[in-house]
DNA sequence: ACGTCTGATTGATAATTATCAATTCCAATT
DNA sequence: AATTGGAATTGATAATTATCAATCAGACGT
């Protein structure tokens, strides 16, 4: 693999630890590709050949079953994904398709497994995502036991408001069909949770949000460090 | 710490592999305790001063928000809890109590992380450990969100039953109203939710459950090993 | 055996969420 | 400008789940 890419991949978290002597051949292993929107890139049940890395786009987690489909998680760059199973030489537990055009990175498994052996600060590094991944898991879990959905709607507005500047507007990461399973609610139910909060400041527009009483809106959300806080 | 159970602590996954050099000082540090039922052991939110190991009994992995209560989890032996607050030396997302008398050993933080980098294979036990905690929490996610409380009710017992040995009966990990939240709803609900089950051949008395119709609890259930498989 | 307590169950009702159907909106074409 | 197709919204209704209240059952100690 070779790219302009490269530096700001060194540079990760997962990597920037790591000697040189072991980086060079885990990414002369692995492929940078771009994949159009809609592609599926990973199948649940499969066999994890790859980590994967969300160099630029979005990445939805999802999965099936039953007949349904949720969404578990949204990826941006940059963000690894299934280095539980590629670490456990498992299969996929959750499926992964591109909603934009987005570029990823796949090194294959057995690379990662043999650098976790080989590169003590790379394995630090994997502990870490791999203790955070679990710790984001967590806290979704928690989000949808202990929240209704309009809480969870008016919380992750007020996430997506901080994350982009906390100037009293925000825009959603994805259409809304998609946020309504992330949420783990039908459209149906996210249109009309939407018109609740109209009377707390959440004046819709498209994909464009505006927060006009976010006191207000924050006394119904009620969010809390242990489940609303990304770093911790 | 001295007893008994050293051989069979050494012999839990997490710790087979270490040296003895790099054992002794970990166990010589950490404490074996006896708790008896319904103690609180952590708070989410508290710093993580010790990783804990289930010797003996049940612990029940909890969160409080908004004044409503839910359970992650439920372990036994030998299962390790909050690895990943211990590994990312950060705060508790989940209370901890014992649910019957049980015997703890908990290890200090910070010799758990230093043994971490001294020990290659415990760094690896480690790993395995927290992928395998974080595919628990992918699969709970899904069960969650993808199946209705009855179809939840039904691949629990489904799975206690296969745990138990299969033969047509099984006994209930913990109480009814434990039961139900770790499953996601009220007790109430529960209730209902067996007698729903009925003519599936569910028959309950008490903690024990007698399933005389396995076919059709399954037709029903739709366990997925995506979900369900312990293991994978 | 008796009361007492906690957990479990049952009934009645309410709140939440899902489903189905019908528009409406909007952007991309032609 | 008209058309078209997917997404979003809205309305009506049903299913699911929660809540509140009351009762019941069994374990326990006296």
């Amino acid at each position: 693999m070779r790219s302009e890419e490269l530096p700001v991949i060194r540079q990760l978290a997962l990597f920037a630890n790591m000697s040189e002597d072991n980086f060079a051949p885990l990414l002369q292993a692995a492929y940078l590709q771009t994949f159009p929107p809609q592609v599926q890139l990973i199948t649940e049940g499969d066999p994890a050949d790859f980590l994967h890395v969300v160099v630029e786009g979005t990445i939805e987690l999802f999965a099936i079953a039953n007949g349904r489909e949720t969404a578990l998680q949204l990826l941006r760059p940059y963000s690894t994904f299934i280095l539980a199973a590629v670490l456990k030489d498992a299969v996929y537990l959750m499926s992964a398709r591109t909603l934009e055009k987005s570029r990823i990175l796949m090194i294959p498994s057995q690379d990662v497994r043999a650098a976790f052996e080989r590169d003590a600060a790379f394995a630090r590094s994997i502990v870490v995502e791999l203790a955070s991944a679990f710790r984001a898991m967590v806290k979704e879990q928690k989000n949808q036991k202990l929240r209704s959905g309009i809480e969870r709607l008016a919380n992750l507005l007020l996430r997506l408001h901080a994350e982009q500047g906390g100037d009293g507007t925000l825009a959603l990461p994805c259409d809304k069909r998609t946020l309504a399973v992330l949420l783990g609610m039908t459209p149906e139910n996210l249109s009309r949770a939407f018109g609740t909060l109209k009377p707390y400041g959440v004046e819709v527009n498209g994909g464009e949000i505006r927060l006009t009483k976010l006191r207000d809106l924050e006394t119904l959300a009620k969010p809390t460090p242990l489940i609303d806080d990304i770093a911790t």
